[in-house]
DNA sequence: CCGGATGTTCACCT
DNA sequence: GAGGTGAACATCCG
């Protein structure tokens, strides 16, 4: 499920524990740790810790702990999500209809009042990981600047596409997120990154932010207009011609050939 | 039954 | 060095 805004939305569940201590940390998929981190070093590092805050850098969900210790940083690959539960009812009804199997907790934290931070990840594509490399993230794509965007296109034969998908030049945005912004702004994906004018840049600009903006105010990123003609024999929403499917930056793409150029 | 899926990393090519 | 491709992870859905 994840792109940043569901990122987001974990952030801010994450952010109902600044306070608690952690009692307990379990880990039990070693695979599940990164950076060559083990089950019991983050153990040691995190237990009897207090969450003092919360962050987020793209799709990199960042947790900071009290006194000298680590940053946690958590990653939800595509399957990967963030459930607080133990503290109230509603909590449990949210997620009672989708299935959730305890094998699927591949990471949590116990707090002194009992509730439980999990991370659940049917897939193993997310990761857990100490003090993550902020310097390898771009700019967050939900506030980018349209100086950091044209720095990050500049020079590039890559796809526009591709370009907008590496996470060390934009940080955030995801397959859909990408596709339904191109479409609003009328960019062609495979156009090269650092062939725009300073008018289409500035149009992407403002489309990518409001692009993120929208799909958070609508519940996910999967709630853009082009979302529902994803497939074979889809429409553009915008003009009816058929849909063009390629892939592109290794993904699925989606594009309207009418008026993306 | 088969293909593809909201992500990332890595090995291997061009 | 820059890009691209395919594989891997494990499950669900059409």
């Amino acid at each position: 499920m994840p792109e940043m805004v569901e990122v987001e939305v974990y952030r801010l569940l994450a952010e109902r524990a600044v306070g608690r201590r952690v009692a307990k940390v379990e880990a039990p998929d070693a695979w599940f740790l990164k950076g060559g981190l083990s089950p019991d070093q983050v153990t040691s590092a995190v237990e009897g810790a207090t969450i003092v805050g919360t962050a987020r850098r793209g799709k990199l969900l960042l947790v900071h702990l009290d006194g000298h210790r680590p940053v946690l940083g958590l990653r939800f690959g595509m399957t990967g999500r963030l459930v607080l539960d133990g503290e109230s009812p509603i909590a449990q009804l949210i997620y009672a209809s989708d299935r959730d199997l305890a094998a699927w907790d591949r990471f949590a934290l116990v707090f002194d009042d009992g509730a439980r931070l999990r991370l659940s990840d049917p897939r193993r594509l997310g990761a857990v990981e100490l003090d993550p490399d902020l310097d390898a993230l771009g700019p967050d794509a939900w506030t980018i600047t349209l100086r950091q965007l044209r720095s990050a296109l500049a020079g590039s034969t890559a796809p526009l596409k591709a370009r907008l998908l590496d996470q060390s030049r934009v940080a955030g945005l995801g397959n859909l997120l990408v596709d339904e912004a191109l479409w609003r702004v009328g960019l062609d994906p495979a156009r090269p990154a650092g062939g725009l004018d300073e008018g289409e840049l500035a149009r992407l600009h403002r489309q990518v932010r409001a692009t993120v903006q929208r799909s958070f105010d609508r519940g996910g990123s999967h709630t853009g207009d082009l979302m529902g003609e994803r497939h074979r024999g889809g429409t553009c929403p915008r003009d009816g011609a058929p849909l063009l499917r390629r892939t592109i930056g290794g993904r699925t793409t989606y594009s309207c050939p009418v008026h993306q150029r």
